[in-house]
DNA sequence: GGGTACGTAGCAAGCGCTTGGTCGGGACAG
DNA sequence: CTGTCCCGACCAAGCGCTTGCTACGTACCC
């Protein structure tokens, strides 16, 4: 709109704010089209295939996720201090790209089972270790709490970060930074403590499901 | 398969599967016919459409989640105890309808954005007071940490508890009860502890967006 | 013998995608 | 400077198939 540049560009935008908004299978080639302000048949002169749209959208995103998380865990630091820069690195990526993490969080899973899209899965592993690692190291070395699993502390941090992208709308007062600094608030207090509510916290293996 | 009881049960328990696995929109009618026995056009003897599955299986979740939630707030209790109550009552809501919850995280806007399911709006609107209410109440009374705004607190509670339903697998050894009691360990010390990471943590007002 | 629970067959609409053609503008020979 | 050639970008039309759903027939059971 401000810069009505390639028409690829465009189709790729619209076509995942309709993806985020009413999901992928739901979102038909000819509504791309005419948001793209073109004829459905004409899509295929830029891109071979619905999925080939698809793609694009989401691997962008996972390229970009990954580059991040991988400068953060190079740049070293204390375990809660690559943690943090994760938590900072997720929610910038969520800024760049938050119709693309909508389409992957609602849709990942379904397009991992489906046939062609083994990056999906791949990129979900490398993310998964690269939290799962740092939360392992902070329980060993006693930075982290030992009486809940790291097997339910990933997915409640991912999942509150990866959300964000449904609700959260910057504004000039309160933006991602503030978002990001917030977070990392709970998550260090919710990590640490040992025990400060009335609940009997036993140290327990490190196991579940 | 154990119990053949009602084929309009086996219906509503398939369809929950596949909507859960694939989603509503890729999920066909014939699908559900398969996998319950029958063939597409005797599905309309029991449901008069498509969407009237749908309905039939989130309005059952929707339902009981109320219940649960109503019979957690007017127990009474401190502020701790009623948001540990709706902790609780949400893991077991999970744990009773799985399939219902993932249906309910993935297509619950598109449903509520869509023409006829007026009450997931609604149901939408009480949760959320129920949690709001209590956070501030929290925040107020001094029981809930200052420096983290109630509508950051609340989506990352409600994300991070729903979402388990896409991976929580429950065993003998760790159950839902497990998973409560380590989530309200995180929980409470993420809400309540001021500032125990190094980040100058300064009381701010509590607004986003 | 009426009602419930299905099967059978198929319709209208919409799906992703293909095909063949139009049109404008840049490249380039003369 | 002009004519022609070409090619990318798009339109118009429609193909084969699937979708949700319907009309109607039938077996069976109280």
């Amino acid at each position: 709109m401000a810069a009505p540049t390639d028409r690829r560009e465009v189709i790729l935008r619209e076509a995942a704010e309709l993806f985020a908004r009413q999901g992928v299978a739901a979102t038909t080639v000819r509504e791309i089209a005419d948001a793209a302000g073109i004829l459905s048949g004409s899509l295929y002169h830029h891109f071979a295939s619905k999925d080939d749209i698809v793609d694009a959208v989401v691997s962008t995103f996972l390229t970009d996720l990954r580059k991040r998380y991988d400068e953060v865990l190079s740049a070293g630091g204390d375990v809660a201090d690559r943690l943090r820069g994760l938590v900072v690195a997720s929610l910038e990526t969520v800024a760049d790209h938050p119709r693309a993490t909508e389409i992957y969080q609602n849709d990942a899973h379904r397009l991992a089972a489906d046939n062609g899209y083994p990056y999906v899965e791949e990129s979900a592993k490398a993310v998964r270790a690269a939290w799962v690692g740092l939360l392992e190291e902070g329980r060993a070395t006693g930075a982290f709490r030992r009486d809940v699993p790291v097997k339910v502390m990933y997915p409640l941090l991912r999942d509150g970060l990866w959300l964000t992208a449904r609700w959260f709308r910057p504004t000039k007062a309160y933006g991602h930074e503030q978002l990001a600094a917030d977070y990392w608030r709970m998550f260090s207090s919710g990590l640490t403590a040992e025990s400060t509510a009335g609940s009997a916290a036993k140290a327990r293996p490190g196991s579940a499901a």
